[in-house]
DNA sequence: CAGTGGTCTAGACCACCAT
DNA sequence: TGGTGGTCTAGACCACTGT
């Protein structure tokens, strides 16, 4: 018996799929044209409807291809590039208007943000809802968990509903001095909700950014944002070098 | 004709189940241990093997399930928490030795990377390949660019090959003044050798984290790790207040 | 309404792992 | 070798979008 090469492994269809449609979208496809519909081309590449799906999955998650039901397949732009945070310790609603407040009220946290916040799972905590546009498109929801005995006077909010409150407990949040902040960004899929905020189907991929605020020695306050994992890149708190802008493009 | 429910949507099986099997895993699972094969879920819930798996699939993503080809589904520990820079401005390979150098090389970089680097596409610049492990685990694997313009002493590299090689460039890097640095965050897919490494299928989620390292008035580095997206959560450059070691737990 | 992507089925075969 | 998850097929029906 001779040498015999190492038996090259069969790459999976799907895999050797996206390549190719991957090659295609670069060199034949324009940003926003529309591609030929499943059906089509699973028969143009010959294979069933799931396989080809299977790729398409792939280049959506990639975020090269947006897909909408109704409508069709599209070329994505390249990502949105999105700051989080600016690397300065600051309350959420302080600097420039990035998010819109959408409203608030009174609510029990998910035992993972109670733990976090350092109280009962069964005690309710503000909440307040915002979300983040970017070039016009929803890009990401927050709910922002603030324990009533972090803020000052809660009192007022009492007369208030919606966006209103909303921004009255954004208001008193930056009455209290800052000790620090943390933050971190895992995957997750998009619960119901934040899904159609985000004009998504349940379950798709999102990018969660969970930060922990720091204030009178423990934690005074948890975002847990929820940003698009196929439109969005997300930025983090940069150490300034020169000519950063310029590189940009 | 009376006033009807705003016909209620009929949830998808797979989301149903997805929350079924997610409840079960919190009440009824400890970590590691290994569910029933997918054909006897598949019949247990009275469903296809297919929408079974696409519960199962999300559950993966998120962290909560762990399957291995051959062996089984097991409940996955906690994702690990991976802290990504110092917050402080550092060259790659300068502090303790989290990284581990496995080798180097000279190559043509991707395009983007290229477009970061301000070098020609087809200009071959060092290339150095790192791995991270936790807990015994590989959790990332980075490949670092270097162009040659980059780097004083170039020439004491051409003896050197593998891990020393890799080590080489890195000491080189250490010379230089860093001025700055920049780093974003995306959703991608494991590309084939980067997937082997992390003990992953080809096209297995994972979140790029993208370096750039300033000196000399220029983009003198590109880094580009890639971290499964599975187990892994990234914490960043914190502006750390008090306690928050205690607050981890 | 016609056309799109999203869900679901009931099979089949394959690659991998432990035994 | 037997059992696992991974891939693939050829259908069907549903939910949504635009006209």
């Amino acid at each position: 018996m001779g040498i015999t090469q190492p038996e090259t492994v069969p790459e999976p269809k799907y895999w050797h799929l996206k390549t190719v449609l991957s090659e295609a979208l670069d060199s034949e496809f324009a940003v926003g044209e529309i591609l030929p519909n499943e059906r089509e081309l699973a028969a143009r590449f010959g294979v069933a409807r799931a396989t080809l799906r299977q790729a398409l999955e792939q280049l959506e998650l990639e975020g090269r291809l947006q897909r909408r039901r109704g409508v069709g397949t599209t070329v994505a732009p390249p990502r949105t590039v999105v700051a989080v945070g600016d690397g300065e310790r600051s309350w959420p609603g302080g600097g420039p208007e990035i998010w819109q407040p959408v409203d608030s009220a009174e609510a029990q946290p998910p035992h993972a943000v109670a733990r976090a916040l350092g109280v009962p799972s069964d005690d309710p905590v503000h909440v307040v809802r915002r979300i983040r546009r970017s070039h016009g498109q929803p890009v990401a929801a927050e709910l922002l968990y603030v324990p009533a005995a972090t803020l000052p006077a809660t009192a007022a909010l009492g007369t208030l509903a919606g966006a209103a409150r909303a921004r009255a407990v954004l208001r008193e949040l930056q009455r209290l001095p800052l000790d620090g902040q943390d933050r971190s960004v895992e995957l997750g899929s998009a619960r119901a909700d934040d899904a159609k905020k985000l004009d998504r189907l349940p379950g798709a991929p999102v990018l969660l950014v969970t930060t922990r605020y720091f204030a009178g020695g423990g934690t005074a306050a948890v975002s847990v944002a929820t940003y698009r994992a196929d439109t969005c890149r997300l930025t983090f708190g940069d150490t300034g070098g020169p000519g950063m802008q310029l590189l940009a493009g």
